[in-house]
DNA sequence: ATGCCTCAGCTCCTGAGA
């Protein structure tokens, strides 16, 4: 089996590099972020026809996320129950007995700002739901656009950008303690080359230059854990004409 | 200090992304 996350940035403009993608790579599941459209405008029947269910939220020009998967999805929540949020972050259901949650971590813009207390805010309330899931699925599966580097090793200039967004002692307290969950990050459970990330700015050349971050992450409880057998990122779609600044990352289980 | 790119939208500039 296997699962994998991608921020789009667009699936108005990227809908036919997905469709190609998982023509290449038919994985089981597909969480995708940055839909940047309402739900009238999903494409259901392209993935259809590419034999995939599909489960979407949408919202007028940012956020949105869906989760496309071969076997119909189950038990399906959207955003995280009790967070009065007005953004479309969040896509949960049961696929193939797993418990699969893809979400879209907020920004944060700037620490200090609106948007960063509103990130700390939405984390605190992910990972008490999580906590909740985790108690009833054993087999569980966190992936998505986190917005957070574990440590120095996910930037490509941990002194130039040491306390910047994304990078901040905060945001990687947040995720230590979802880590503190019992969750694993299914990268770092293989030996990878230095500076492997899953997102880099389209600036300044910053692909080719490989100034980029490990912001994507696929985190497993300890039963999928016992199941990984790989997670790649796949740099390859960053090189395509008009491409995501993120690249996909795909989680192989026994 | 700012823009560098890219995308959406009450679209020819602005806000947001990361």
């Amino acid at each position: 089996m296997q699962l994998a996350t991608w921020n789009v940035n667009s699936l108005n403009v990227r809908l036919p590099q997905v469709l190609a993608w998982l023509s290449a790579h038919p994985v089981d599941v597909l969480a995708l972020q940055e839909l940047k459209l309402t739900d009238d405008k999903f494409p259901v029947q392209a993935f259809t026809d590419a034999g995939y269910h599909a489960q979407w939220f949408g919202q007028k020009t940012y956020n949105g996320v869906a989760l496309l998967s071969k076997a119909p999805a189950e038990d399906v929540i959207r955003n995280i129950p009790g967070l009065d949020d007005g953004q479309a972050r969040v896509l949960c259901a049961t696929i193939d007995g797993v418990r699969v949650i893809g979400a879209y971590f907020p920004n944060g813009q700037e620490p200090g700002s609106d948007k960063f207390a509103y990130k700390m805010r939405w984390l605190d309330a992910l990972r008490e739901w999580v906590r909740a899931e985790m108690a009833v699925h054993t087999q569980l599966v966190l992936m998505g656009d986190y917005n957070i580097t574990f440590d120095d090793a996910d930037v490509w200039d941990p002194v130039g950008l040491r306390e910047t967004i994304h990078c901040t002692t905060e945001e990687r307290t947040h995720l230590q303690g979802l880590i503190g969950l019992g969750l694993h990050d299914a990268h770092r459970l293989f030996e990878h080359p230095p500076k492997t990330f899953s997102w880099w700015d389209y600036r300044m050349l910053g692909f080719q230059k490989n100034r980029g971050l490990r912001i994507d992450h696929i985190l497993v409880s300890d039963a999928l854990k016992a199941r990984t057998t790989a997670c790649e990122i796949d740099r390859a779609p960053r090189k395509n004409p008009q491409p995501s600044d993120h690249a996909p990352v795909v989680l192989t289980l026994a």
